[in-house]
DNA sequence: CTGTTAGCGCATTCAT
DNA sequence: ATGAATGCGCTAACAG
């Protein structure tokens, strides 16, 4: 290949099948080759067959790039979340996913890892892709970055559980009914102290972990049960849990019920009630938010207070979709929802301790 | 401003902040930002200081679109799983991110949901928006789709799981040695029966699959232990696990031990187990494929067979973008690993029941 | 060291 | 119904 003496240097990379190459097997301008492959624009059937034999033969597919330079529409979203180690991400992002896949959207990814640098960065990028909307699966670690791309024109929209007032849906409002029902069936079940524990905190505080406390506090207050608050530290080690648990246990009326504020720190309190010989439910029961098949497995079976994130990530995707023309409209499909399972791990409270 | 008469329209959307803005204000041509933006040419010291302010004063970022139109580097990695929802792809996925941020890159998330047309729809878009590289996940549904692409210039890279023979590291490779000291342990227990478990067959039937069963039954074989393969059906629903767990353990001479090939179909087996009454690791002993703090969290304790998902994730990103000669080299960080963690779901089996 | 110029691939307007 | 012409924002070659 010899090399031309035009002005522009030919990019390196495989050669690339262009529009105009399609244009000319098929014998057609570049202009009819756009107008049939965007569907836009008139094409008389026979042209139009043959475009599309072209295309077919050549593999031709139009490039993203030169396509949103020209449109600035670049047919691509963008998913930001605070840690993506945690798992509830996973159907979020499924459910953004596989709407945007069904509407020829792309998906990029951001994991900001609580970290201010980091995020900023990933919002650069972000922003360089030109994504048309920037869906925030948890809260942001400075809100400043957020606002300057929301006034450079980005469409911002936030998951349920990324606090601010833009959301669709709050995760209270989704979360409220549910937790009534564990709160009233707690009560009912005779606790008149409860545990709720979360772990360490987070800065900024998750916007979530207010809402969810407060609601609890409130519900449980109301039917006459008192509310511990126990902020878990160094949950990565066993042993600080266990010793934790055992402190919090070891008091003259000590808390009749544990309610784990976030799924991932389920299965740590678990293991150290275990190894506290902590009797599950005889001595306490237990509760936690988020759902997993190990929850349902364990024994005794784990009540949850379960979220529908894929539902969650589909409607946040369905509605940017919509804001942007691009999809048809948001439906009135199944609303995100949240229920409470009622499972082995909550039974009645053991009789009062002698004071 | 006025509207230009113009033959290209001007596209929608919000003004947005171009080279041309930023060389006005700096008092440069765009030749000179564009070589202060990437780094590469000549720029004085004082030119670079006036250009970088007025980079901040408006706020520019370089359109990825336009500099991937010019360049031909979109500066983008795909990741093609075959099913999102599965937990393993979150830590692997999260390598793959953090090593892709660290370079600039940005990462395209598409789930092929076992579906080759889905696939197909999927690899278009990542290949419209000229991806540099591939990352395959796991197996591909329809290896034609893949080979095209290859063909065309994409350079694919297939994570450890995702079979195939351009693999860095075989999934076979790393497990090897845990899978080895896992069935050495329970050989040694004293167990002669082990039922190999495994959800219901893919199609295509996954590598990973294939490579971990002949491994297990030869080195057990080796061993003088009898392996049998149990192929579980409706794994979505517990009565169905449960009767066929019973089944499998209603015989004369049950198996008395499990090997769970797969992490999402452990917490089904357990409670199956658990529902059919089977003492655990008195009547059977339990093992699986895969850790989560759930599986450390049961009682007893789940003995794993655990691979660093996180850590493959980042070396197969290194690779491919040292490959891409976008970082610097692959240096020799910790290879990806897997470790057999003993616990005490796993003990001596009960003594053989009369004929 | 910096400015001018051309063109990456595509969608669009306007003329035919 | 189709083609010619234009420019989106950016970078690479070249001239100065």
């Amino acid at each position: 290949m010899a090399p031309s003496p035009e002005a522009g240097a030919r990019p390196a990379g495989p050669p690339g099948v262009t529009i105009r190459h399609v244009a000319a097997d098929a014998g057609v301008s570049t202009a009819t080759v756009s107008r049939v492959m965007s569907g836009r624009g008139y094409a008389s059937g026979a042209t139009r067959q043959t475009v599309l034999q072209a295309v077919e033969r050549l593999g031709y597919r139009p490039s993203a790039s030169a396509r949103g330079l020209r449109t600035a529409r670049t047919a691509t979203l963008g998913v930001l979340v605070a840690n993506l180690a945690n798992p509830v991400f996973l159907p979020f992002l499924r459910g953004v996913e596989h709407v945007a896949e069904a509407h020829g959207y792309a998906v990029l990814i951001a994991d900001s890892r609580r970290s201010r640098d980091v995020e900023r960065h990933e919002l650069d990028t972000l922003y360089a892709h030109r994504v048309e909307a920037l869906i925030v699966g948890e809260s942001v670690e400075n809100p400043e970055h957020l606002a300057t791309l929301s006034e450079a024109g980005l469409r911002v929209v936030r998951a349920p559980d990324a606090g601010g007032e833009s959301t669709a849906w709050s995760a209270a409002a989704i979360e409220a009914p549910a937790i009534v029902a564990a709160c009233t069936r707690l009560a009912d079940l005779g606790h008149r102290r409860v545990a709720y524990v979360t772990g360490p905190a987070t800065r900024p505080p998750a916007p979530r972990g207010s809402a969810r406390r407060d609601l609890v506090v409130q519900t449980l207050t109301v039917r006459g049960v008192a509310v511990e608050p126990v902020t878990m530290r160094g949950t990565d080690d066993p042993d600080r849990v266990t010793s934790a648990i055992r402190e919090l246990l070891d008091t003259p009326r000590p808390p009749t019920a544990l309610l784990c504020a976030a799924h991932p720190l389920a299965p740590r309190l678990l293991r150290a009630l275990a190894d506290a010989d902590v009797a599950l439910p005889e001595r306490v029961s237990f509760l936690t938010f988020g759902d997993s098949p190990w929850a349902a497995a364990y024994r005794p079976a784990i009540a949850v207070i379960r979220r529908d994130a894929y539902t969650e990530g589909r409607a946040v995707a369905q509605r940017v979709l919509y804001d942007l023309g691009a999809a048809p409209e948001p439906g009135s499909a199944d609303p995100p929802l949240a229920t409470f399972d009622p499972r082995q791990s909550m039974a009645t409270p053991p009789a009062a301790a002698p004071r």
